[in-house]
DNA sequence: CCTTGACCTCAAGTCGACTTTAAGTAGCAA
DNA sequence: TTGCTACTTAAAGTCGACTTGAGGTCAAGG
């Protein structure tokens, strides 16, 4: 497969496998001339570092799970540790959704007589609330 | 108030505090000389900030919730897309951490092997699965 | 054979939310 | 008055995951 069927059957930008390939998550079979050629198991193995993504790990804890053969190295543990990252962030989004939606219905003139509102005010303030960077990302 | 104050009560460094002023999130009400100086209202304000972003508001749109006066104008409408936007973060999440939490458990040799691990691979693979950018940061 | 356009490389840019650094000022204690 | 610090500014740096741009190569189709 050349690069641009690798496009299409991953829905990747051909900038982002190039980038996988410098940060050695994926890597080519060889070249064509100057063109790259990838197996087919790139494809599996583009599925397996979305799902990783997905999962909330980084690139490079991505890179570490391959081996050098490309097949994947997972610890159980890691998974484990991660779902329970998953866990608290779950409780957490909960909360504020919940809180939100409280929020919204609430009759209070303002949110800052709802005592419900400070509440999570507060527990935000102390940090209580985990500090995310991005959440639903409300794709176009 | 002066800046340490505000520092040691909400916890935040004073470099975010006067990049947060920088960017129309909070106020001074005046200056002892240079040094800024604060109302107390501001450690709400800061709260407020805090939940807005636990919540998923970027600091632009949490600005923007902020009336001149400093009071919040909050839609009711954002709050409950939000609240959505949520729902649907805690669905995925909730699906991938049952999904780690059977590849870790799961006796195929290789995860590879697991049906319900492929079948989250080709979910993440299709985009079903949303792309976060960060989750549950496990800070120190 | 020649053109075309898909591919290549390397460097730099982007985005958000801050932090860091360098250089300067001034309130307050001694 | 001196001098210590805590404060000030503006600009640049950081981090992660990519994207973009400039300039170059070459495989394939006409």
């Amino acid at each position: 497969m050349d690069i641009s069927e690798v496009v299409r059957r991953s829905g990747l930008p051909a900038s982002t496998l190039r980038f996988y390939e410098q940060k050695g998550l994926i890597a080519s079979v060889g070249r064509r001339g100057l063109h790259r050629v990838f197996a087919a198991g790139v494809l599996e193995q583009l599925s397996l570092i979305a799902l990783g993504r997905a999962a909330g790990f980084s690139l490079n804890e991505i890179a570490a799970m391959f081996g050098a053969d490309g097949r994947p190295r997972i610890e159980r543990q890691r998974l484990l540790e991660k779902a329970d990252e998953l866990d608290q962030s779950i409780k957490q989004l909960t909360a504020m959704r919940d809180g939100l939606r409280h929020a919204a219905a609430c009759s209070a003139p303002s949110h800052l007589e709802c005592p419900k509102f400070r509440r999570l005010m507060g527990l935000a303030g102390a940090g209580v609330i985990g500090e995310r960077r991005n959440g639903a990302s409300g794709k176009k």
